[in-house]
DNA sequence: CCATCGTACTGTAGCGGTATAGAAACCGAA
DNA sequence: TTCGGTTTCTATACCGCTACAGTACGATGG
């Protein structure tokens, strides 16, 4: 039994091809009548509606739109998070019809998915900004908006305001009176342990703004940071961070943490060394992940609102399909979502001079 | 400018369009020589490759698989069980070069995904068995694997062995001599509340199957439990119920839960009654989400493999997708997972009779 | 020296739809 | 009756690529 396509209905019915291909997409071309004998015959013949690749090819769009993520997907499912950006995304996107297709940023043999992956558009998400993927989208002329990216002209892009949420954190704890001050960023692709230059480390546009933020405040209050590179974004690597700071000669009163689950592992593994938080050690996270709010001590944090992030993506990568399936040109708009400062428990004052145990 | 394509190329460098392509898909079919200036002729051009969509027509493959879920994909998003299945799908996914497609069950507007998206095969994790979704893509004859779904003669399933998991949590209650035991159970679409005829609950496979599984233990020592279907799988849902039940006459000494998460909500509800976890009240999940261990008293819950089941489930579709393109059609697999029970801290002996103020 | 074979490339015929222009029939108004 | 305007359906020309069956030609072998 062959394939049933257009022709076989329009054969079995006695029309035209086109005019069965009317009652599937513009049913205002035919009369009902017409129509509903159509539909019955596709329905006994067991058709299952205009192919889709066939369609995506004649009219020029899929109906799916791509999200650039890093080489290993499985990260992005790992963290709470990013996972929470992507289903305010799809969230965004449903009643628009556009169904998400993830993207890694890795070639896969000799299949390379931002390049050979059928879509209308995509979002680039991946932490890499350098990544060869971004340029095969670029190059497909695809609507693009970028996402937690240096913003860049020509194409929509979404950010939080990185730097001043690093500032306000910062500057919460020298508020409290901390002097010796530690930071731990995320040093992706990079070695874990200490920083020596910190505005030079090599990861993305956020781990770059958040650094300046932070920087800024603590350059006003004359405080020399150290600074330890994480590996990964996750409790055991905050430990592990932790455990690098103890083991040196001046011991941090407070630490400024990249995210929140690495500052869930440096305030574990404070507890588990004998130090109190936040009387011996202040911490301070990032994100405002919902394990802040459920960790004891609480966690004070810097509060990013992930679902407005993935609202306002998926609808600038909507309007951006739009205008360029009609040719408009507009400039570019570039989102930046206000951060906030959390004050929870795991921050306060520091220790007067006695605590100057090293 | 005109668009690029295969014939742009092929007039510039003076060779047939075919011999382009192959430049491009069949590199032994052309010297190296030709194949090279092909390439710089391509690359001058700004060409990005080979058109996804049109490939995807005249190939018959699109190089994306689908996964079907529920109506509303922000759930999937929200439960940390569900995503590393789905992270674990696309990790296994990665090394075969298919991207993953997100197919939300809902009709939107008058574009079902199911029907209109192109893509290579499809995973079924929608819960509603009876979705319209599923007819679509089982018209479209597109390779299928369904997954915590009734398995279906004809196409390869992936399960957990929930009943038996269910089964071994509800003895390991009645073992420790509880025998007023209630089960907090997720009743998909259906109210909140107390249900009478537990085996008659509408919801999906999953559901029926751990309800068996937890009514064979119990109908073996007697004991009637009183059941109550939360309305979502999250720890407000388990709170609720666990309301409910103190609210009822015959308060248990022991509870079954649905999920993890389920359970969170009933022992977070019961320790803010004034009730002791698990001297006072015996609780056990299911999943063994991460959150189980964190939980304080950690929670005794039944263990499912879900990254197993994610690379079973990828596994199955690629080879099913293998298969159907040449025409071989070997019996379906139906892979079942073992679960196990992890007693932790929220279980223990039922209290002596004393305990029997109502 | 002719039959055979492998390599390198080309021509044609689709894949399964949709856009667009136009033909045929029908309508009410002048 | 004529004529513009609808409504309804059709013919044709793509969309951009690939499968497949060639053709051309130099190399191999007896």
């Amino acid at each position: 039994m062959a394939r049933v396509t257009l022709q076989t209905i329009a054969d079995r019915v006695g029309v035209s091809r086109m005019t069965v291909s009317n009652a599937f997409s513009r049913p205002d071309q035919l009369s009902s009548e017409l129509r509903e004998r159509i539909l019955a015959a596709a329905d006994a013949l067991g058709y299952s509606g205009p192919d889709p690749s066939a369609r995506a090819l004649a009219r020029g769009t899929t109906g799916a739109v791509g999200v650039l993520l890093t080489d290993s997907l499985k990260y992005a499912f790992a963290d709470e998070v990013a996972t929470a950006f992507l289903g305010s995304i799809v969230d965004e996107l449903a009643p628009t019809g556009f169904a998400l297709t993830l993207l890694s940023s890795a070639a896969q043999g000799d299949m390379i998915p931002a390049r050979d992956v059928p879509m209308d558009g995509a979002l680039v998400y991946s932490c890499d900004t350098s990544s060869p993927a971004i340029a095969w989208l670029l190059r497909r002329k695809l609507p693009l908006v970028y996402v937690d990216h240096e913003p860049e002209p020509g194409h929509p892009s979404v950010n939080i305001d990185d730097r001043g949420g690093a500032r306000a954190a910062a500057q919460h704890l020298t508020d409290l009176g901390h002097r010796r001050i530690a930071i731990v960023t995320w040093n992706y692709m990079g070695l874990p342990g200490l920083i020596a230059d910190p505005l030079a480390v090599t990861a993305g546009h956020v781990t770059k703004q958040r650094m300046i933020g932070w920087m800024e405040a603590l350059d006003k209050a004359g405080v020399h940071p150290t600074v330890i590179g994480a590996e990964r974004m996750d409790a055991d690597a905050g430990d592990l961070a932790l455990r690098l700071l103890l083991d040196g000669d001046a011991r941090p009163t407070a630490i400024l943490c990249f995210c929140d689950a690495l500052a869930q592992g440096v305030v574990r593994a404070a507890i588990d060394s004998g130090l109190r938080v936040p009387q011996d050690l202040s911490v301070v996270g990032f994100d405002d992940n919902p394990l802040a709010e459920r960790m004891r001590p609480a966690l004070t944090t810097v509060r990013q609102d992930v679902e407005a992030k993935g609202r306002a993506a998926a609808a600038a990568l909507t309007t951006a399909i739009e205008r360029s399936k009609r040719g408009v040109t507009n400039r570019a708009r570039h989102v930046l979502l206000p951060t906030e400062l959390v004050v929870r428990e795991s921050t306060a004052r520091a220790a007067p001079v006695s605590g100057r145990r090293s």
